[in-house]
DNA sequence: GATTTCATAGTTTTT
DNA sequence: CTATGAAATC
């Protein structure tokens, strides 16, 4: 039992517990992984075959971090662990039971591209006003349907669903949802929410399939329970019905994305699943001060809708949580480069010892400014990934379409590319006669002469070539298939032709993804190496492995959501504004808003030992500078664990607390509290505008929701007008206003920065 | 059918 | 401001 020395009491009794279903809440930096890792070790060394072990995570980063850390503990035993992302795990296990569900075991996986583009497409033919009818809006209806296990035909049959879709006057729903299911059963395709959805359908009609994995599956393990859905729930259900070993691991105060369906109400009501539940509490915090845990604290006691555990720090107490606030966004930048610069000059530190958070990734770019002026090495993470750069998708569609020609998203985006004279017209020619014809567009192509008027004949060049892939690829490694692919397709060429710096570096893009492929294919530890093997995964691959540099030493900047399970030595969170954090998205529901408050309790509990957080009182939002109040979140933070630096404005010396300090300065609004016309007010050259409009000096937008047709109003750049007429309702509300120096406009009155000067 | 320009909409988070 | 899609023009 050596190798539990070094756990504490709580954290040994939990991963001893490895029979019957277990929950271990985990308090941040409570020593989470520890506890999964050693858990599975545990199994393994308790006599569980490796083979009988499924863990299932959240990232592909958490999956390879636990899959290392059992490596180290227990050997190459570990290989035989299941362990992924939900997604993953079932998309292997989808693939081997396809055909129960009427799929191909090659089918693809649509991105959220892909399906966005299925939608936009379907709302074209239907002719549906795309206002109404929005791709995003449609694309996350239909997700939200599929994660609460709702198929189309349940959606079009609840009498509920239809009643909301028909009053906000968007009854086509149910059509759009059946056609775009349709349309990626045609084309061979699921999407992220199918790989889960579809799984429970096929465990919940297949008791056969079923009973093989929930005994395959003896032990099972949910890293980040709190952030399941209804459909990973069931899932989880299901296959520990049999021996319910299960044992599931997360923490309610950092549920951080309900947005996307996960129920907190998954970890909360856990126990009434299981009244036999033994229950762990892993409450010491063994990364951060205790003042960092302690506003911690405080900040997640404003929350309703949590489990009771009281996470403490037996570290030092260390220094005060600093505030900064800053006039704008560039000189928050400024003023967190210089405060990083200056703490590890001081104290030598490396560049890794520092991270920025922030809610929004275009939050990024005024860091980036300052970091780059100081000289400051840094590295963005997440963002856009390798794998949804335009170069890399063109030349997988062509992968896609080689091993699944009917994949018509991945044809549609290389059909013509590089040209080959294959316009839209011929395009959307082939997608009719596909309809009529109850084919493929692949199979139309195929055949071009008979079903398409006047098809050139590069189409069935394009369909042969497609041909021929399938049939080369089939004796060639995974690198040789992909590089032949890459030049006879022309891609490489088209690239090698382009010399502008992006061109060049798309063409690099490309040779990056060739090594990779060509690094999977002198892999040992599988036995196939094709190209069809490699592209299982890909549509699932996230970009935080193919780091060229990982140890390179750079500060950290990313989104405080990628920040999750992450731990610096020194954090700063930026943009601590109303509107911004907590999002203005989040405003409306009280649940939302706790969530924003969860995601500002996973920010502050990243930092080890010194947390600075920052707030500008103005901000470029839409290319126009916009005032910001300083966050709410702000104002539950006890004072007594705060230390002010206001040290952009000839501050009074010491005041008390922030609010004192908050509320003085709201009173006398001086330069900083308003946006004056901005530092380096941007040259807006509107073309159309011949003389700019200068505002009034007391210019200063009003709030327009009681406005009336008639009255006379001010706008920023257009001037003076009046409001000739109003359309739509709630947030959407079009105003059309007759403006004296450039005529009729149309504005949209939440962007629109209106001053109202007379009643009507 | 291809290339250019124009217009519009959108920024919360991700497998 | 930027990315994307549509229209206009060659």
């Amino acid at each position: 039992m050596d190798y539990l020395e070094g756990l504490n009491p709580e954290q040994k009794a939990a991963v001893k517990q490895i029979q019957g279903p277990v929950m271990i809440i985990a308090g941040a930096g409570s020593g989470k992984t520890r506890v999964i890792t050693y858990r599975v070790a545990h199994l393994i060394r308790s006599g569980v075959d490796s083979f009988n072990i499924l863990v299932l995570t959240f990232t592909n980063k958490a999956a390879k971090e636990m899959r290392e850390r059992i490596n180290h503990l227990v050997g190459p035993e570990a290989k035989n662990i299941w362990m992924g992302t939900f997604h993953s795990v079932f998309a292997k296990i989808l693939r081997v039971e396809a055909d129960k569900i009427g799929y191909p075991n090659n089918f693809t996986i649509y991105d959220t591209d892909d399906s966005k583009s299925v939608i936009r497409a379907i709302l074209k033919e239907m002719s549906l006003d795309d206002k109404l009818y929005n791709q995003n809006f449609v694309y996350n209806r239909i997700s939200a349907a599929k994660n609460n296990l709702v198929g189309w035909q349940e959606y079009q049959n609840n009498d509920q669903i239809q009643a909301d879709d028909f009053s906000s006057g968007r009854g086509m729903l149910g059509k759009i949802y059946e056609t775009y299911a349709n349309r990626c059963f045609r084309a061979g395709a699921m999407d992220f929410d199918d790989l889960l959805f579809k799984t429970n359908e096929l465990l919940k009609n297949h008791p056969d399939v079923l009973n093989k994995y929930q005994h395959k599956f003896k032990y099972l393990m949910v890293d980040e329970y709190q952030d399941t859905n209804f459909s990973q729930y069931l899932i989880v259900k299901r296959l520990a019905a049999v021996n319910e070993n299960i044992c599931v691991v997360g923490d309610d105060a950092q549920s951080i994305y309900a947005f996307r369906g996960a129920n907190i109400q998954n970890i909360l009501n856990f126990e009434k699943d299981y009244p036999d539940l033994k229950v762990f509490k892993l409450e010491q915090n063994y990364r951060s001060t205790q003042n960092i845990v302690n506003v911690a604290n405080s900040i997640i006691a404003n929350n309703k809708d949590q489990l009771k555990k009281n996470v403490f720090s037996e570290k030092e107490s260390g220094d005060k949580i600093k505030v900064m606030r800053a006039f704008s966004d560039n000189e928050e930048g400024k003023m967190v480069a210089d405060a990083i610069m200056h703490q590890r000059t001081t104290k030598g530190l490396k560049w890794t010892d520092f991270a920025i958070l922030y809610r929004t990734n275009a939050q990024s770019r005024s860091m980036e400014e300052a970091l780059r002026k100081l000289n400051i090495p840094y590295k963005i993470y997440g963002g856009l990934s390798f794998y949804q750069r335009k170069e890399i998708k063109d030349l997988i569609a062509y992968f896609r379409l080689t091993f699944n020609p009917n994949d018509e998203e991945a044809l549609k985006r290389v059909i013509n590319y590089p040209k080959r004279g294959i316009g839209d017209t011929t395009v959307d020619r082939v997608i009719v006669a596909a309809d009529k014809n109850q084919l493929t567009p692949f199979e139309i192509i195929l055949q071009a002469p008979r079903y398409v008027e006047k098809a050139p004949a590069s189409l069935t060049a394009f369909a042969t070539m497609i041909q021929s892939f399938q049939v080369i690829t089939k004796n060639l490694n995974a690198y040789e298939a992909a590089l032949h692919i890459a030049q006879h397709s022309g891609l490489l060429k088209d690239l090698y032709e382009d010399k502008s710096v992006e061109g060049l570096n798309r063409y690099e893009n490309i040779q990056e993804l060739l090594n990779g492929i060509k690094e999977f294919s002198e892999r040992e530890d599988i036995e196939e190496r094709g190209l069809d093997i490699f592209m299982q995964d890909v549509a699932l691959l996230t970009n935080d492995d193919n780091d060229k540099d990982k140890n390179a030493d750079t500060v950290s900047l990313m989104t405080i959501h990628s920040s999750k399970g992450l731990e610096f030595p020194q954090v700063h969170i930026v943009g601590l504004e109303e509107n911004l954090f907590p999002s203005q998205m989040s405003l409306n529901s009280r649940s939302d808003l706790e969530e924003e408050r969860r995601l500002f309790y996973v920010a502050i509990t990243r930092a080890e030992y010194k947390l600075t957080i920052s707030y500008a009182t103005s901000r470029f939002k839409f290319g126009t500078l916009i005032s910001c109040e300083p966050s709410r979140f702000l104002d539950e933070i006890d004072a007594k664990y705060l230390e002010l630096d206001f040290t952009a404005k000839p501050a009074p010396a010491a005041s008390a607390s922030y609010q004192d300090e908050r509320a003085a300065w709201s009173r006398k609004p001086d330069a900083f509290s308003k946006p004056k016309p901005a530092p380096a007010a941007p040259v807006k050259t509107t073309s159309i505008l011949a003389k700019a409009h200068i505002p009034s000096p007391g210019f200063k937008p009003s709030d327009t929701s009681n406005i009336q047709v008639g009255m006379e109003v001010e706008h920023e750049r257009f001037g003076f007008g009046k409001v000739i007429s109003l359309e739509g309702n709630k947030p959407d509300i079009k105003a059309t206003i007759f403006f004296k120096e450039i005529g009729q406009k149309q504005l949209l009155l939440k962007f629109a920065k209106l001053s109202i000067i007379t009643g009507n």
